[in-house]
RNA sequence: GCCCCCAUCGUCUAGAGGCCUAGGACGCCACCCUUUCAAGGUGGAGAUCAGGGGUUCGAAUCCCCUUGGGGGCACCA
């Protein structure tokens, strides 16, 4: 079994194609074949090195690897069905276009795209199927003749055999088209740039693909895939064609109305090991109520006739609820490392492993991790500057409860030793001042969370204080003490 | 317009004729736990299996039609 990804590099690493990399490398990893990577950068005007490299880039990160192809964006191929990069593979299509061209399976064509507009909007208008009405294809030999001394370029058209054709996809079964119901399509442009439909046949043969997997927008285009790959000799791989992901609205899920690249969800804070989890499961499940996989046990467990027919909304907040999985399933330390990069790096290099904790179950995102600690690493006075007067005071108080909670507090943690400024101890003390104060914990307890934090909603608030330390705690008291100074109770 | 594909709670899905008075998960709503927020626990609302015909002793599961949705019909991929 050979099997085969085709991303071309003309945005960023797509949802859908990734899903579709994912279902073809668990395909591969699953019977033990061999995966491909060939780039379909035959679009030169909207290829571009970047896009090869946020391809390339984020497919490693989702984990997914691959045995033949570029292995690093812009780098040597790898695997001895190269090159792997169609903008390399130029003359093989020429050759191949020149074979039809000979054997009359394909001939050139000189309308120009006026002419061909002329006619679909023809067509349109009479409420035909729009396609190409063949003219080229009958010209006289006086007439082709003219065309070539006019020195005028021509395309190549393919002339699809009149005929059914009937394939037994992978997903979907028996299906059936009748390609009379084709126009003549163009296999290479008039600048000679061979187009998709003819290159993919071409370079699936050329690297002896098996099993073609895509998404179920290519299965119409399937028939014409057939037809050119039995006009050419070659032989017929087997075609899956697996369900869309798509908008909330049910369409294909496009940039327009969803976020599509990779990267985006990479920059949010979720996890590979999460991504790949949700996108395997839309459009297939293992059959049990079973749900959070590794992509080690997605290999051993998927199968393509388990995937499903129908397109699946990407939900978001299914996502978020797994990647909250994700990293409360992981370590400490392991979360500390995940974290570095959306921690100051003055604070990631020195106390980010102790931060950990406080945030482990409450982080949907990675990138959510700066919004509970940023109070930790920024200067008492900016926490200060993130809340007034009244938010000091308990939910259902006033800001004179909040002035003598901080009183108290502020006794209270003076008197305790540098060396004891710990939540067990600190949590002890806050609650017997509270009760001298003749205060209920959670009102004593809001107006040094907001002091200590600059927030209504914080990490536990103990932790935090320890966190901290005693000085700065009480710095913090301080600020809001004045504040409070301000306002008359 | 033509061709093709699809159709179970709002969403992701289990279900391959009797185990289904349709199960799980997300989300939602309660309650419990609790210093806030989360996490966790318990419970709840939520799908007459798109509709209609068949086949069968029996249909979410098989067949047909209708409806709805989607995809494709480029000198894009």
């Amino acid at each position: 079994m050979r099997v085969r990804m085709a991303p071309s590099p003309t945005g960023p690493l797509h949802i859908g194609t990734a899903r579709a990399s994912l279902y073809n490398y668990l395909t591969a990893r699953h019977e033990g074949g061999t995966y491909v990577l060939r780039i379909e950068d035959t679009d030169v005007a909207r290829s571009t090195a970047e896009y090869e490299r946020d391809i390339i880039d984020n497919l490693h990160w989702l984990g997914i690897s691959w045995d033949e192809g570029p292995q690093v964006a812009g780098g040597e191929d790898v695997g001895p069905y190269g090159p792997y990069r169609q903008s390399e593979r130029l003359e093989r299509y020429a050759a191949e276009a020149d074979r039809l061209l000979a054997a009359g399976a394909a001939y050139r064509c000189w309308c120009t795209p006026d002419e061909l507009d002329a006619v679909r909007r023809a067509q349109e208008a009479a409420k035909e199927p729009p396609r190409y009405n063949g003219r080229c294809r009958s010209l006289t030999d006086a007439e082709r003749a003219a065309f070539e001394a006019e020195g005028r370029p021509a395309a190549i058209r393919f002339a699809v055999p009149p005929e059914t054709i009937r394939f037994d996809d992978l997903v979907r079964g028996e299906v059936e088209f009748d390609n009379r119901l084709l126009g003549d399509f163009v296999i290479v442009r008039a600048d000679g740039a061979p187009l998709y439909h003819f290159v993919v046949v071409v370079d699936d043969e050329a690297m002896e693909i098996t099993h073609v997997i895509r998404g179920e927008d290519h299965l119409s285009n399937t028939p014409k895939h057939i037809a050119l790959l039995r006009a050419l000799g070659y032989r017929e791989p087997r075609f899956g064609h697996i369900p869309l992901i798509l908008n909330p609205d049910r369409s294909k899920m496009s940039k327009r109305k969803s976020q599509t690249a990779v990267s985006a969800y990479r920059a949010e804070g979720y996890l590979p090991e999460a991504m790949v989890n949700f996108m395997a499961f839309l459009g297939w499940s293992p059959g049990t109520e079973e749900e959070v996989f590794s992509l080690d046990e997605l290999t051993r467990r998927f199968e393509l006739d388990k995937v499903h027919k129908g397109g699946a909304i990407f939900d978001r907040e299914r996502l978020d609820h797994l990647n909250g999985v994700y990293i409360r399933a992981l370590s400490d330390d392991a979360l500390a490392l995940r974290l570095r990069p959306w921690i100051p790096a003055a604070v990631a290099d020195d106390g980010l492993r102790r931060l950990v904790p406080l945030v482990k179950e409450r982080l949907v995102r990675l990138g959510d991790a700066p919004e509970l600690l940023a109070f930790v690493w920024e200067p008492d006075a900016t926490v200060a500057g993130w809340y007034d007067a009244p938010t000091l005071a308990p939910r259902k108080g006033t800001v004179e409860d909040a002035r003598r909670a901080h009183d108290a507090a502020r006794d209270a943690l003076a008197a305790i030793d540098p060396a004891d400024f710990a939540a067990d101890h600190l949590e002890a003390t806050a609650r017997a001042a509270a009760e001298a104060a003749g205060m209920k914990a959670g009102d004593f307890f809001s107006p040094i969370r907001v002091a200590v934090t600059g927030r209504t909603v914080s990490p536990p608030l103990f932790d935090s204080l320890e966190l901290l330390g005693r000085d700065r705690a009480l710095a913090r008291i301080g600020l809001a003490l004045e504040k409070l100074g301000a306002v008359p109770a």
